[in-house]
This record gives C-alpha cells, structure tokens and sequence, in this order.
RNA sequence: GCGCCCGUAGCUCAGCCGGAUAGAGCAUCGGAUUCCUAAUCCGGGGGUCGCAGGUUCGAGUCCUGCCGGGCGCGCCA
C-alpha cells in the first residue's frame, strides 16, 4: 500500500464527486507536506484544478475538505495558504503502513510502473585497449545501479556493453600487443619502441606471454596483415576477460555484449545505410567550418551525410571517413538499430561527460528508427575527482600510473566505492577521496546508513541473547507504537515507495542514497533518546508488548536500509566492530 | 562563434516532471556517555538560490537574455 497513490485515489473521486470527471483527470499532487506541522498529507488539487473547474481555489478546497474529512483514518482536515488541503492521519494507518512493511520483507517499495517494459541500458562500454580506470568506475556503478532499480520498479532491463573492438585504437592495441609478443620471444626492445607504442603499459606484457604460450613463434617474421586478426582477435579477448573481472569485482556483470565488428560483418552497418538511403536521409554534401575554431587542416570536402538536421540535431553528420570507411557515429547507428530489431523502445546510454557533444546526433539517430516510436535517455557521468588524503590522486595514462578501478576495489572495498558513486547526481562532479571515504564517521554516509542496519542488528542479537521472548513468528500490536519519533520513523517508511518510483521514473537512482541518510539519520536520533530516556529504548525490560512492537518498528526500518542497499548493490551489513 | 551541463550557507552538496517559512553534512560555537556499539545524538549562529526580465494564484525549479565555470565542436572513440 502507498499512501499517497491511495489518498490521490480519494482526492480525484471527491473532485469527480463535485465537480465532474473533468475536474478529476489533471495533473494534482498528493505528498508529505514539507513542513511535518502542516500535517501527514498534503493535495494542492482544489490550486491545480481551480482553473479547468472555473472556481475559487478557496470554494474548491472548501468542497473538498469536507468529503475527504468523511473519510476513515482522516482526524483532520485544513485548507492552508491559497487553498491547499492538508490532512492528519489515524495513527491506525501508520501501524498499518508499518505491517506492510514487515510483510513485504526486502520486497518492500517493489513497484510495477515499468510493466515489464523492455529497458536496455547501455554503460561503460569502454575500449577494450586496457584494463578499467577510475574514470570508468562511475559510469559502471550508476549503470549497474539504475538497472537495479529500474528492475525493482517492474522493467525488463538488459545491461549491455557495447564494444569497440573495429578502428583505429584497436589497430595500435595489436601493434603494442605484437611488439610485446616479440620481447617475449626474447628480442630486444628499445626504449624508443617502448616509449613510441600507442599502449605502452605493462600490462601487455602478459598479451605478449599468452601469444607466445598460444602462437610459439609462429608469428615472429610475419606480415603485418598476416598476424593483425590474430594478434588483434587476442588481444581483444584478453583484454575484456580483464574488463569483466574488474566489473565482477565491482559485483557487475552484463547480459550482452555487443561487437561493433560483428556488426559491420553481419552488414549492419551497410543495412543502416540503406535503409536511411531509401528514405532520404542521407546524403552527399560539405559541411560548413565550424564558426570561431577552424581546424587547421580544414579542408571543405563531400562526405556522406545523416541529416541530423531533420531529428533537432545542429548540423548533419559524416558517417564515412575518407578512406571509405565507417565512423564511430555510423557503426554506432548500427549498434542502436541492432538494439531496436531486438524489441527495445526504451533505451538510456551512460556516457562520460566529454561524450556530451554527441547526445543529439545519437538521439537524432534513435528518432529515425522505425515509426519513431524509440525513446533514447542519455545521461552523462561528470568527472571523478582521486584524491588520497586532500592531496590530488596522480593519474597519468601515459606513464601507466593512472589508478585502476581493480586497484581502487581493492583499496577501499566494493561497498564503499560503489555508495559512495552514488552519492552526488551523475551530472554534478565527484570528489573521492581514498582517506576519506573509508573514514567511520557522520559524514561518510556510507559508514553512518550501514551504522544503522548495524545496531538495529545488534539490538536483535542482544535479544536473543536474553530470555524475552520475540520474533518475526509474533504478532506484536503495532498499536503501542505511539512516541512522534516512533511515528515519523514510520512516516518515512511510507514515503520510501513513491520515492523508489520517482528516482526510478528520473532515472536518478542517487535520491535514494539521501532519503536512506535521512532514514538513518532519524534513526540513530530516537537511538540516542533512549540513552538519556530509558522508557524510549527499543528494549523494554518489564513490558514484553512494547519491546515487541518497537523491535518490529526498527525491523520496518531495518527492512527499508536493507533494499534500498540492495538497489545500490551494496551489502547491508549486521557488525561494524 | 555554436551546442550541452553546471552556478543554492565559509566549504561539499540535496531540493521528489512548480507549491507553504529553501534543507543536510563539514567547519564554527555550546551541550549530552552508570549507553540496546557516543563510529552516535541535541542546540545556536550562518542564504539577494549567479544577475535581470518573463510566464503563473505560486518560481531554487519553467522561458528569454546576460555573467561565471566545465565539456565538446568534419575522416578520435
């Protein structure tokens, strides 16, 4: 049950009651009031409505209230400010509340908004030229957060790494990957190779090892087109076992994985074209110069263009380079049209932020598919910003001593990393610092919402330790719960839902890191009551019914942090010593 | 020059598809420990929500224009 759907339930019967189903149909709000004093409810329907009923705000409210004051479990009902309803609730309700908790278990707030509607979420989907960074480590968390997310809301999802295993880059990873095959044979390599390959760090070192564990010699004089697909194929192989392990270790694994060569040898690419082709979408033409920064070999030419234009894209883009082969853009197209032959309407990208120039021409793309009918959310990870200790984290990729997201992991743990991702909006910039965010304290709101879970855990084991009888077999009466904190704890459980479908519908799944803070927060407050008031503490040594209905209480709230963890992939954990 | 993102307390940031007196942590000042873990809690001070217009009964939130910062801008991915 959700309160709040519940009660908008009421509001929009009492407005069709009064005023018509017209009046019933538009957008209104049902929320906890911000201010707690105003009440448990609060509708802004008779401020929403007034307009399309033709009527007073003030008139409006005045009908409404006094239907919505019929109602059982409302003991009060106020029209406040310009015509805002508020509502005081029946404590009954909110025992209530508290036993769907207990009976929803971990499954509590699971909502059915998404309709097992197919999500596919794209993220990292990271070169395969080297082992993942810090930089990937965001983008990787808030994916694999969202999809957990958007799973516990009712959508279908499919967690998909797209990877780039065709152009360029590649080319230089096979031709590092070959240099360090030929010093594993036993050449001698010279600094100046070394320091001239395109990937240069050691890890390719074992790439080298395992083609000579694999090839022997085989491949030591031969013609670069000879020993590229093989060199390349392995390369590429061992360098997503790396990516995977590393993702493992973060507790994140992918249901597809998605060659951009095999799609331009299946002729993905060359249908994309085609079929944009049929329909006019592209074209031979020659892009004006960007105004204000002219590359310096600029050079007016034709190119074979999408017209973006036509989507709300700013200018219309290439999808061949000059050599005749694909760009990025145009194999990527293929990777979008795969996804939507293969039933998906809804689609959402992770990206780095200096990826953000290419959002519109991706959706413009999306929008050319079929009837139109794909929807494509972009949502772009800012920076990650090391720091060790308040000093700033060195990161060079170039001499290889950028920090790994395998070395970060292990540095401070997967629980950590991975709440702490989730603590700022994926478009707001992130400081992580490795001294701080393993620091036990108020503000590391990782250590004080697991704090919580961790003393609600105690209490049970202190229990158990004693002879009072109590457990998930009882059946406490919820009604003895009647201290405000005791209340409010409970309030908050029942804004849990609606807030799961929110962060689930903006795809923000870091809303929830703040309302579990919050949660603990009021938490360990009524926690600290009991020390200076012993009649609050959970354990109530000469009333059995209490002890009982308060030790349901902070199970609710025990409950709650758990999934809400569990949504982050993050462990709820019962000790802290 | 153009596009996208951001601008909220001294610092780091929330602010739920517009709602009532803008919140939290840190820092600062003052308190609480015979405690179910004080790794916690309670309280005080601290704001022209970058600026200026506009829409609205109502704007931190939407629109326009400026200012400031970040990212990007035809054959890199």
């Amino acid at each position: 049950m959700n309160i709040f759907n519940l009660f908008e339930g009421y509001v929009r019967a009492e407005l069709e009651q009064c005023f018509g189903a017209k009046a019933a149909s538009g957008a209104i709000t049902v929320e906890p009031p911000r201010d707690p004093s105003h009440g448990d409810l609060a509708t802004n329907a008779a401020l929403a409505r007034a307009r399309a009923v033709g009527a007073k705000p003030g008139d409006l409210a005045e009908a409404l209230a006094a239907g919505l004051a019929r109602l059982p479990d409302v003991v009060e009902v106020r029209i406040a400010g310009p015509g805002f309803i508020n509502l005081r609730l029946a404590d009954r309700i909110w025992h209530q509340v508290l036993a769907d908790v207990l009976a929803a278990q971990e499954d509590y707030g699971r909502s059915d908004i998404g309709a097992r509607a197919a999500v596919n979420i794209e993220f990292v989907s990271a070169n395969p030229t080297g082992p993942l960074h810090v930089g990937h480590c965001r983008g990787a968390v808030y994916g694999d957060a969202l999809a957990r997310l958007l799973e516990f809301t009712g959508f279908a999802v499919t967690r998909e790494y797209y990877v780039n295993d065709a152009g360029t880059q590649i080319e230089q990873l096979a031709h590092s990957a070959y240099v360090r095959y030929r010093e594993a044979l036993g050449e001698e390599i010279s600094e100046d190779v070394l320091a001239g390959l395109g990937y240069g760090g050691n890890y390719l070192k074992d790439v080298g090892a395992g083609l000579k564990r694999r090839y022997g010699d085989e491949w030591a004089g031969a013609a670069s087109e000879d020993w590229l697909p093989v060199v390349r194929g392995y390369a590429i192989e061992k360098m997503m076992d790396d990516i995977r392990a590393d993702l493992a270790a973060l507790g994140i694994a992918f249901d597809q994985f998605s060659s951009e060569l095999d799609l331009v040898a299946a002729g993905k690419v060359d249908a994309v074209l085609a079929d944009f082709t049929d329909r006019d979408l592209v074209y031979t033409g020659v892009l004006a110069a960007p105004k204000g920064k002219t590359p310096d070999d600029w050079e007016p030419r034709p190119q074979t263009l999408f017209r973006a234009t036509r989507f709300g894209d700013d200018v219309d883009r290439p999808l061949r380079k000059s050599d005749g082969s694909w760009t990025y853009f145009a194999t990527d197209i293929a990777n979008h049209l795969d996804k939507y032959q293969r039933g998906f309407r809804d689609m959402i990208n992770v990206w780095g932020a200096d990826h953000g120039g290419y959002v519109k021409r991706m959706k413009a793309a999306v929008k050319a598919f079929g009837d139109g009918d794909a929807a494509l959310d972009v949502k772009l990870c800012q920076m990650v910003r090391l720091f060790d200790g308040g000093v700033p984290a060195k990161m060079s990729k170039r001499t290889g001593s950028f920090v790994t997201l395998r070395e970060l992991v292990e540095a401070v743990g997967r629980d950590v990393v991975r709440f702490f991702m989730l603590t700022r909006r994926n478009d707001a910039p992130l400081d992580f610092d490795l001294v701080k965010v393993r620091e036990q304290s108020r503000d590391n709101p990782v250590f004080y919402v697991q704090y919580a879970h961790a003393r609600i855990c105690s209490v049970k084991r202190n229990l158990a330790g004693g002879d009072m009888p109590a457990g998930p077999d009882k059946d406490p009466d919820l009604a003895r719960l009647t201290h405000p904190d005791e209340l409010s704890l409970i309030r908050m459980m029942a804004a849990w839902p609606r807030q799961v479908e929110a962060a689930a519908v903006a795809h923000e799944p870091h809303r929830l890191a703040f309302a579990l803070y919050d949660l603990a927060a009021a938490f360990h407050g009524l926690w600290n009551k009991g020390n200076e008031d012993r009649s609050l503490r959970f354990i109530v040594d000469d009333d059995p019914g209490l002890t009982d209905a308060r030790l349901a209480l902070i199970e609710g709230v025990r409950l709650v942090i758990a999934s809400g963890l569990d949504i982050f992939g993050v462990t709820p954990v019962e000790e802290m010593r």
